[in-house]
DNA sequence: GTTGCGTCCTGGACGC
DNA sequence: TGCGTCCAGGACGCAA
């Protein structure tokens, strides 16, 4: 389930090897999903950004290609065209050198737009971002701040994406356990949410360096499994003791969302 | 306007 | 072995 890191790691490998190219043609699966993807050609890349999870490919024309890779998307560049081969291929580009960006996508989660550049009514999440983990004008308190404006419980509102961008299931997981604080809780502190923002930064960071965390269908663009899964302290570990503390962690559902942590470190006061 | 739940979608795991 | 059921989860729509 593509995060942040993962769409990050993703995103330089294909800023190297499609930017400066062109897009002579495109195909996409017959869904309302993927049709944007047929639009595209033919068309310049300029370069390539990501934006929370979404990856926004910058095209002549003021256009960009975004594309969310919802559950088990995949992006490829291929030196030829192996796309028709595979029933999961949900669209592919073909390029001006002779390669193919595919975008695979078995769960069929993942979505394509081709919109005027910054131009997100289509994306209704996309148009209310929060804002970058990394930005280094993004504190704590801003985060406390965005925190306290909702009375959503903690984990909903980092799935939101809203209080901070690109953060999913596993990385929230794993930021609340080392932050200490309850998946349920709806209120928060200042400095707990300093403490937080700490968390998730640190997560996301060794997910990047890591690869990026491959439970099942995770692949980088050169179809590499990430190595992040061997480094979580948390998230499905349900059964098995807290690191911390040796307490047995629990797995609950939180609006409809699985959630492990530690009762015991992890109390909602 | 806010909140929480249902739906989409498929393959793997599991039980019988 | 084969079949049926459940589960995973990001984004979005809808009802309360």
């Amino acid at each position: 389930m593509p995060e942040l890191p993962e769409v990050e790691t993703i995103r330089r490998q294909l800023e190297a090897r499609l930017v400066g190219r062109r897009i002579d043609s495109g195909w996409a699966f017959e869904s309302p999903k993927f049709t944007d993807a047929r639009l595209v050609a033919p068309a310049a890349i300029n370069y390539v950004n990501r934006r929370g999870k979404y990856l926004v490919v910058s095209l002549d024309g003021d256009r960009e290609l975004v594309i969310h890779l919802g559950m088990t998307g995949q992006l490829r560049v291929h030196p030829h065209d192996e796309s028709l081969r595979d029933p999961h291929v949900r669209a592919c580009w073909q390029l001006d050198n002779g390669g193919v960006l595919e975008f695979r996508d078995i769960r069929r989660f993942g979505r394509i737009a081709l919109v005027p550049c910054g131009v997100y009514q289509r994306l209704p999440t996309l148009a209310t971002i929060g804002p970058e983990p990394f930005d280094p004008t993004f504190d704590g308190d801003s985060f406390w701040t965005a925190l306290r404006s909702s009375r959503r419980r903690i984990k909903t509102q980092l799935l939101s994406q809203q209080p901070i961008a690109g953060v999913g299931n596993i990385y929230a997981d794993e930021a609340l356990w080392i932050a200490r604080v309850h998946p349920g809780a709806r209120r928060i502190t200042r400095s707990r949410a300093t403490e937080l923002l700490a968390a998730l930064r640190e997560v996301l960071a060794a997910g990047i360096s890591n690869g990026g965390t491959t439970l099942r269908d995770y692949v980088d663009s050169d179809g590499r499994r990430g190595d992040n899964q061997n480094h979580l302290h948390c998230y499905g570990q349900a059964g098995l003791p807290c690191p911390r503390c040796g307490t047995v962690l629990i797995r609950r559902s939180i609006d409809a969302r699985s959630s492990t942590f530690c009762p015991n470190c992890q109390r909602n006061r």
